[in-house]
RNA sequence: GGCGGUGUAGCUCAGCUGGUCAGAGCAUGCGGCUCAUAUCCGCAGUGUCCGGGGUUCAAGUCCCUGCACCGCCA
């Protein structure tokens, strides 16, 4: 038997719902193993939940609960919706488990033995009041570049410039409002550097990557490699490193190890030889990543496979991001839609199709139109692929009991002018240029309609019932291909369709066949709705609702308060009322909008970090508090003459302050 | 700020190593059919191929530059 072939998508993390573009690279993903499966390769499909890490331990900690607690309900949501989406894992399995502690182990005691992980000592923030170390994100202060304030840790969302948390004025502790300390602990380092050239062969091999990520991983290692922090003090949620106490495997070390963790597990249950995965240049092994995870996947990830011996990815296929109704997802616009919510209002199979039929296998990223989804669906799987179906199998019951004849020699030409297509149909798949092989296949239904429509088996039946059989043998023969062929993207539709067509399973090459004659179909049954564009509607309001009911976020603890002050300090603070008069967004920042307000004898231009809480027209005509003298602030974008007060944890969720009853702009504020 | 990607008809996109490459589908207009629980089939127009330079006998296609959008920066 030919070596296996094993397809991994990224592993969604346990900490919150998966969403339509977490939903894009499990259906690109699946729809790939699904065409392997049926031109007969022994292909297997392994995801698992990601669940370590910061974030999550932080998530637990703050809703009272054990990690552990808190990822299980995430474990039982990510299984349905895959399962709803017909999304099929061979086996999907957690990173939190036996086998994937024993895989990070091993993979880390083998580097080390070759001499490429060292330790050495890191100093960064440290809360006292917490007991933790700050990762980047724990951190917030005023940005040493542009001053914004609350800035997290890394990287400002002003200005966008990048720096380390100890460059921040102000530093203090998400959590808890403390201002941290700087402290020392010892950290573990792969030198990936020592692979440099191992990875540049690597992806020197054609077809490892695509070639434009190929060109981006390149200017990373002209750059140099740079040492990779692998360890993280506790409390954290992860694994211990053998030999400590209290350190753990940075999560981005477990998290692909769960990829072989996972196919452990499924070679326990099935009785599977785990060795001919992954210890077997042989086996083929790919992964579908997204592009901000490319350099882990492209970069560490083989180096550490190739330390550690294990089978190295014969190719990452990276892909872009989603993007709805061209724009990034957006609360507030109701289009960051969770995998559960289009499931609530639509047919999965109808984003199966739209997605297949925009994958190019780039790394563009790919926009989900609402409108265009809606018009494609109707016109090609509808109208096109089912309703071929439709005229053709209730005529066929009608006229001729259900039986087909033979095979007319004149559509000859049209049966090779379909076999002709195949290959390409293959090779698209293949080259995960599904959008190609949907274009294809809609082709093929349209051979059949236009076949079905010149010939008039209505007026034939009249005359001449064997010619009009002949033709309907060749549209439901082109049934059959064409849910061949579109099997890999529409499963549940493939089935039906043999169901009515009383068929065996369709396997790729059925698609050439054309030999289904003296045949006894079933009856016709409903196959696909059109799609409802009220339910489009409803699916963005719900989106938008489950924002404004998302409780979810647990309670942070209140910041610690500021020293005391005398009523002199406070009212050096020149606080007013203002009205906003104009507000648009920034071009080139994501969370900045500009205002104009008057404050009474003079109009100002602040710069306000509400964008991701606030749309422009939110804003006109309101009413806000605003720091009138405060020193004017240089930022990217222009000079800010001012502040505006609002409360909120962080960018995404702000609310400003207003007043309940109008009040003249100037007013002070005391 | 550095780096990378993208920019072709109203929309979604094809156009590989430069020479019928100015295309397809949808949308639009017109015509035909009626088997279709989903209407299909045919015909027709539309484009400073983002702007500006350059290389070449020849450039969406190569080079430089500008602009816009998207992404990455461990």
């Amino acid at each position: 038997m030919a070596a296996p072939v094993l397809v991994t998508s990224a592993l969604p993390y346990a900490n919150g719902s998966i969403h339509l573009g977490h939903v894009l690279e499990y259906i690109q993903t699946d729809i790939l193993v699904r065409f392997l499966k049926m031109t007969g390769q022994d292909a297997v499909y392994m995801c698992a939940d990601d669940t370590h890490g910061t974030p999550i331990e932080v998530n637990a900690w703050r809703a009272g609960v054990t990690p552990e607690e808190y990822i299980a309900p995430y474990y039982v949501e990510h299984q349905r919706d895959f399962a709803d989406f017909s999304i099929a894992c061979d086996c999907f399995y957690t990173t939190n488990s036996p086998e994937n502690q024993h895989h990070s182990e091993y993979i880390f005691e083998r580097l080390r033995e070759q001499g490429h992980i060292v330790t050495r000592p890191v100093t960064q923030y440290y809360c006292e009041q917490d007991g933790r170390f700050l990762p980047d994100r724990f951190i917030r202060g005023t940005c040493p570049h542009c001053k914004a304030a609350e800035q997290y840790g890394d990287v400002c969302e002003a200005c966008g410039t990048t720096y380390s948390p100890t460059d921040l004025s102000d530093a203090h502790c998400v959590l808890c409002g403390a201002t941290p300390v700087m402290r020392e602990s010892v950290h573990y380092f792969f030198t990936i550097s020592a692979y440099e050239d191992f990875l540049r062969d690597w992806m020197g091999t054609p077809g490892r990557v695509q070639p434009e990520v190929r060109r981006f991983l390149e200017t990373w290692i002209n750059e140099g490699l740079r040492d990779w922090d692998v360890s993280r003090d506790g409390p954290y949620f992860g694994f211990k490193i053998p030999g400590e106490d209290n350190k753990y495997f940075y999560v981005w070390l477990d998290a692909p190890v769960g990829y072989i963790a996972t196919t452990q597990k499924f070679c326990g249950d099935t009785g599977r030889d785990f060795d001919a995965y992954w210890h077997n240049p042989e086996a083929t092994i790919y992964h579908v990543v997204g592009k901000d995870i490319t350099y882990f996947h492209a970069l560490y990830w083989p180096a550490m496979l190739h330390g550690a011996g294990y089978t190295l990815p014969r190719k990452v296929l990276v892909h872009g991001f989603l993007t709805v109704n061209g724009e990034k997802m957006s609360k507030t616009r109701g289009t960051f839609i969770t995998a559960r919510t289009y499931l609530d209002h639509l047919d999965p199979q109808y984003l199966r199709y739209y997605y297949a039929a925009k994958l190019n296998g780039r790394v563009d990223d790919l926009d989900l139109n609402l409108e265009e989804f809606v018009h494609r669906v109707d016109a090609e799987l509808v109208n096109k692929i089912a309703n071929l179906v439709s005229r053709v199998v209730p005529f066929v019951n009608r006229h001729f009991e259900g039986r087909l004849g033979r095979l007319d020699d004149n559509v000859k030409p049209l049966v090779n002018d379909v076999r002709a297509r195949l290959p390409r149909v293959r090779e698209s798949y293949e080259r995960m240029e599904f959008n190609r092989a949907v274009q294809e296949i809609v082709a093929i239904a349209e051979i059949g309609n236009k076949n079905f429509q010149d010939a008039a088996p209505w007026e034939l039946v009249k005359q001449n019932p064997p010619a009009a059989q002949a033709v309907c043998t060749f549209a439901v023969n082109c049934c059959r291909t064409v849910a061949a062929l579109i099997k890999p993207v529409l499963p549940q539709y493939a089935a039906d369709v043999e169901a009515i067509l009383h068929v065996e399973p369709l396997l790729f090459d059925d698609a050439a066949r054309f030999d289904l004659e003296e045949h006894e179909i079933g009856a016709f049954t409903r196959l696909i709705e059109r799609v409802d564009a009220r339910q489009i509607n409803a699916m963005v309001e719900a989106s938008k609702e489950n924002l404004d009911a998302a409780p979810a976020r647990p309670a942070a603890p209140v910041e610690a308060l500021e020293p005391e002050i005398d009523l002199d300090a406070f009212s050096r603070v020149d606080l007013r009322v203002a009205t906003v008069l104009q507000a648009e967004t920034v071009e080139g920042a994501d969370r900045l909008l500009r205002l104009r307000v008057d404050i009474g004898n003079e109009q100002r231009t602040i710069f306000a970090g509400i964008r991701q809480s606030y749309a422009p027209g939110d804003l006109l005509g309101k009413q806000v508090i605003v720091v009138a003298n405060l020193q004017p602030r240089n930022m990217r974008f222009g000079v800010s003459e001012g502040m505006l007060l609002a409360a909120g944890p962080d960018g995404t969720d702000v609310v400003v302050a207003e007043f309940a009853q109008p009040r003249q702009p100037g007013q002070r504020i005391r």
